[in-house]
DNA sequence: TAAAATAACGTCTAGACAGCATGTC
DNA sequence: CTAGACGTTATTTTA
């Protein structure tokens, strides 16, 4: 089908396509538009990756907005708004507004409702539904990307009910899922009213296979030589044949360790394939890594990226996935070893892809479990670039003749799963029914229960593929809801107190909030780690790991400092809740070295973690205490200033004494300190300060000086002919280290 | 006798959304 | 109910 044979677009859209070098839909799309997306029909795509799913939903947000209306898209990932608003961005020119809106991020300026588009995560077109912003009801089309990850057991619920209040306030929504290939895309369109294009086609041929010996073994039954040298491993001898082939190679691995134990190891292949000005781009993306943070992963990373290897996993920050990313997809880093992340997150294809580890450690499970064949799929359709590469290759790795028909089963010919609603599990549930009772959407326990007839959930149970808990699970969180104060309820009737108002809107898992609240109840003046250690075991924030020696350590600890820890100390002897206790303390006193300026590679390494492990234990307890805060002043529980004080502490990360000057622009931990200990110590003090004092502070650099100078209010900021005044001493604490600022901005 | 090969043992284990009010180097 | 890779140290084998 051609581009201009689609009605419903606006007429430039073809031309657009054009100019992008598209003439023709592909066969899914053209199915898409047969299916009537582009008259505001809904509809189920199950596609693979990179067939072209983003173009369904182009058509369908763009002839809704032709006929007067707006669109919303929802991703799973914060990242993935940023990398859709960029798509997005291109039909700025032909006058249409594209806004973002994640926790962290919201688009500039004007009010979302002007936007043509919105792009928006799950959990904040969520929070956006319960605290009843306008433009929600609205809408004309939503497109939901990702959609298989309603089988998420964290996250996949949220995305449920989301779709369903959104379908309930407008009821001619046109919902466009988006999902990878599952077992059950057909029930997915009859849960949402939809038309259905389930389809495998690709635009460039994968091929999926196992490597056992020598040689590649394909699905389709062809072989391939692939030797393996005496002294390398398997991954080693596919990457170094794909390199000469001048392709990359993407290696996905079960750990964090994995990860950079692989990347330093391709490290040696790689480096022999590179030329001279990749070298020297290398090196220098090397030093941009290095810079991003003082840590050991970032030294490691920039040491394997100089070889162009590199690896990737939730431990990095931010800045070192998406640096790597881009290098990667500039084909200057030649191979990437990494974690999940890789897989769900933005667009990262290679020419090759292995799987080389099949299998990883659940704690649950206790023990080794098999990767969903979903996942596994997900994995290896990042392999083939459309457009550059003639075909992509999928391998995993097998070391018996046994293994290699395991494998070729259970992935190579296997069809996925289906997708399964998670929201019958009580986590989820709590959240939910708050949610679902506080905004309005049901005033009864029959009102709610048909409610969640709407919901996938309720789908698949009719269609007998599972017990249906959800009554009986309902019935117990409401009333977990009504004892803990967060609902009324009167025989049928069920109202939202003001708690649970609160606590709805504040976004707050309703088990979170209980424990704050219980905490927060006995200590009127609660101190930074008494609080960092109650938000730390809500089950909002993932704990870190209790390695061996940690439990003794731990354990001491929380003695010690028992008079400070809110609540009860649970007893040694309740394995579990002890265990969780001691979690959270090590959690906590982590963003207590934090907010003490302890160095971030001494945290790493006292830790154990990376720089975005630090980085999201911090976001997220400055998330946590910002809603302890909104709860104390509004249940008036306990001392709020005190509260606020942690908050902004671990914002900083700095000592009580130099929040004031942290929260100058410009102006992070390091900086506060030398200026600190030049005797400048609040903002007031910087607004007046003398400029050869700062100067000397801040190490001589005159644009920064200025650039402070200039955000603290000063009159006259300017530098020129300023001499750094010699009494000014480095501190011990701010000596040694190179440029000052701790990075832990965001992307 | 020292170095190298091998066995035994211990450790550790993926990911990442959200409030609110304004601005990171 | 369920594991396996990797690093370190102890033990045996080899030159």
């Amino acid at each position: 089908m051609d581009v201009s044979e689609v009605s419903g677009v606006p007429p430039w859209f073809a031309d657009h396509l054009r100019e992008e070098g598209i003439e023709s839909l592909y066969p899914p799309q053209a199915a898409a538009v047969d299916a009537g997306v582009a008259d505001g029909e809904s509809l189920v795509a199950s596609v693979p990756t990179a067939s072209g799913k983003t173009l369904v939903a182009q058509l369908a947000m763009l002839s809704a907005i032709d006929r007067g209306g707006t669109a919303l898209y929802i991703v799973p990932l914060r990242a993935l708004a940023s990398e859709k608003r960029e798509e997005f961005a291109a039909f700025e020119e032909y006058g249409l507004s594209v806004g973002v809106t994640t926790g962290s991020y919201e688009d500039t300026g004007e009010w979302l409702a002007d936007k043509d588009i919105i792009v928006a995560t799950s959990e904040k077109v969520d929070s956006l539904v319960r605290n009843g912003a306008p433009w929600i009801d609205d809408l004309d089309c939503v497109v939901a990307d990702e959609v298989h990850l309603v089988d998420d057991e964290h996250r996949g619920p949220t995305l449920e009910v989301t779709l369903a209040k959104l379908r309930r306030v407008n009821p001619n929504l046109q919902v466009v899922a988006l999902s990878a290939t599952v077992g059950n895309a057909g029930e997915m369109a009859e849960w949402l009213d939809a038309e259905l294009v389930d389809s495998s086609w690709r635009p460039i041929e994968l091929r999926k296979g196992v490597h056992y010996g020598q040689a590649l073994h394909f699905g389709d039954g062809t072989q391939q030589e692939l030797p393996v040298q005496r002294t390398e491993k398997p991954t080693e001898a596919v990457v170094r044949e794909t390199l000469d082939e001048g392709g990359s190679t993407l290696v996905f691995v079960n750990s964090r360790r994995n990860a950079e134990g692989a990347a330093k190891r391709l490290a040696k292949t790689t480096v022999d394939g590179l030329d001279a000005d990749e070298r020297a781009a290398l090196s220098s993306l090397a030093e941009e890594i290095r810079a991003v943070s003082d840590t050991e992963t970032s030294d490691d990373l920039a040491d394997c990226v100089e070889q162009g290897a590199a690896f990737h996993h939730a431990g990095c920050s931010s800045e070192h996935r998406s640096l790597v990313e881009d290098a990667f997809r500039d084909r200057l880093i030649k191979t990437i070893c990494a974690t999940p992340t890789l897989a769900a997150g933005v667009n990262t294809p290679a020419r090759r892809v292995v799987v080389r580890d099949w299998r990883r450690y659940s704690g649950d499970a206790g023990g080794m479990q098999p990767l969903s064949v979903l996942e596994v799929h997900q994995m290896m359709g990042r392999a083939g670039r459309p457009g550059r590469d003639p075909y992509g290759e999928a391998v995993l790795l097998a070391d018996s003749h046994d293994e290699l028909d395991e494998l070729l089963d259970r992935y190579v010919w296997a069809d996925p799963e289906p997708v399964e609603s998670k929201l019958a599990r009580e986590p989820s549930m709590r959240t939910h029914l708050l949610a679902t009772v506080a905004s309005g959407f049901a005033d009864s326990r029959s009102a709610l229960l048909s409610f969640l007839d709407r919901t996938l959930y309720a789908t698949q149970y009719r269609h007998g593929d599972g017990e249906d808990n959800l009554e009986r699970v309902v019935d117990t969180t409401l009333s977990y809801l009504e004892t803990n104060g967060f609902i009324d309820r009167d025989g049928d009737a069920i109202e939202a107190t003001d708690l649970g108002h609160t606590v709805s809107r504040l976004y707050l898992d309703p088990m979170s909030a209980a424990e704050i609240i219980d905490g927060l109840a006995d200590a009127a003046s609660p101190t930074a780690m008494g609080l960092y250690q109650l938000v730390a075991r809500t089950p909002d924030m993932y704990e870190l790991y209790l390695r061996s020696g940690d439990r003794e350590e731990y354990t001491m600890l929380a003695y010690e400092r028992e008079a400070e820890l809110l609540g009860e100390l649970p007893s040694e002897f309740e394995e579990g809740r002890f265990e969780d206790w001691l979690s959270a303390l090590k959690t906590a006193r982590m963003l207590e070295d934090w907010a003490s300026e302890l160095d971030e590679d001494d945290i790493a390494e006292r830790y154990g973690v990376g720089p975005g492990d630090i980085r999201g234990k911090v976001d997220t307890a400055e998330w946590l205490l910002g809603a302890a805060e909104s709860l104390a002043s509004e249940q008036d529980l306990a001392d709020v200033s005190a509260i606020r004080e942690a908050r902004k502490r671990v914002e900083h990360g700095v000592g009580e004494e130099l929040i004031d000057l942290a929260g100058v622009r410009g102006v992070g931990r390091k900086r506060a300190r030398r200026l600190y200990d030049a005797g400048i110590e609040t903002r007031a003090d910087l607004r007046n300060a003398d400029k050869s004092v700062v100067l000397a502070a801040l190490r001589g650099r005159e644009q920064t000086a200025e650039n402070v100078l200039e955000a603290a209010g000063h009159q006259q900021p300017e530098m020129d002919g300023v001499t750094p005044d010699a009494d000014v001493k480095e501190s011990a604490a701010a000596a040694g280290t190179d440029d000052g600022q701790a990075n832990l901005g965001d992307f």
